[in-house]
DNA sequence: CTTTTTAACTAACAAACGTTAGTTTTGTAC
DNA sequence: GTACAAAACTAACGTTTGTTAGTTAAAAAG
């Protein structure tokens, strides 16, 4: 009961942090801001938090681990590599579109992370994208996917993905899914007709 | 002689400030932090700048100016829809890749602007976006491109290339000439071989 | 050489920052 | 109802921030 209660609190700072920072950044976002979004005192909030940096690590790392943790089953389950880049696409859009805020603290806000933290993080990343890069090549080896170099494949398909968090509204009137099957579209069968 | 010699200087302070906006961030990095780059004391740099701000709003609005006009010209000159975006594709490679930092910071650091160039500025962006969608859905419209949800299309591709400077290096090996070609190729026939 | 600008310096300010200390209120358990 | 823990509060701390004031050195103009 105590840590359930603790627990929720915990989250609603880290929710309310998440949205400040994406909308002024971590380094303009003040403990103050934070406290007056919660309904609370500044000093309060280290009842349920370590330091500010403590709220940006949890950020980040939740969400890496799970993009992580994601890709891994992708590569182990799905087939081609034209299926894995569009369970990417898939999960990506999911996390977007579910957890925009948070999704874009990992993306643009993580190189304000005391070390060793950052340095960890930057790791996690290389290894993901390094991961995505391998499928792609492997699409280009085996005559699958067009012949284009792998490193600018994986840079623009990220790239496209980790901006969704920042346009995507649902009033604009684009379902996930809507979303999913058209970015895949897009990506694997080009813009031009015929 | 004497505006040449100040603008020589203003510019200095800006080009490095930019530098440690990107690294940093526009509200992590100090005046002593840009004054310590440039080699002179913090209070020095007033000398050539107004504020802290006005470094940000020339770098923003440089850009912003530099791409609205860059795409009127696309507008009137290159013919078909396909045209116009590869075009939009050349623009943006070759401005990421040759001041990267600025380009930078006129996308992603803008939202610290001071009111009134926050306004002003998010409407010269949401114009060239506008803009650009207005190809995509005449290239929809004609059928010259795929039935894409041309929104989507618009922030997808303007999500690729926004996102260049942060990754490209010349060390990777991929030349400016190369990247264009790759990410046309890409987004105009798409991945799938066949 | 003298005068006038230009641009550097040192020193300091007022405001805002993250955070700590100490105290009071709130809620739960006996 | 008393006891205890959790979580709120007020007050304040030491720093750091952007910026200003006042002064000195350097460069340009006469």
């Amino acid at each position: 009961m105590v840590k359930e209660i603790k627990k929720t609190k915990r989250d609603n700072i880290t929710t309310e942090a998440a949205t400040l920072f994406k909308e002024r950044g971590f380094a303009a976002t003040t403990m103050r801001d934070i406290a007056g979004k919660v309904g609370m005192e500044a000093a309060s909030l280290y009842n349920h938090v370590k330091s500010k940096d403590d709220i940006l690590q949890e950020i980040c790392f939740r969400f890496a681990n799970e993009y992580l943790s994601a890709l891994d089953k992708i590569s182990q389950k799905v087939g081609s590599s034209a299926k894995k880049i569009e369970a990417i696409i898939d999960l990506h859009v999911t996390l977007s579109t579910e957890d925009a805020a948070a999704i874009i603290i990992t993306n643009y806000e993580w190189k304000h992370l005391p070390e060793p933290h950052f340095t960890d993080f930057k790791i996690m990343r290389k290894s993901y994208e390094k991961k995505i890069l391998d499928i792609i090549t492997e699409g280009v080896k085996d005559g699958s996917l067009k012949n284009i170099d792998p490193q600018v494949v994986m840079f623009t398909i990220l790239s496209a993905l980790r901006w969704i968090p920042f346009w995507y509204k649902e009033e604009r009137g684009v379902s996930p899914i809507d979303l999913k099957r058209n970015i895949k579209t897009l990506i694997l069968k080009g813009l031009l007709n015929g």
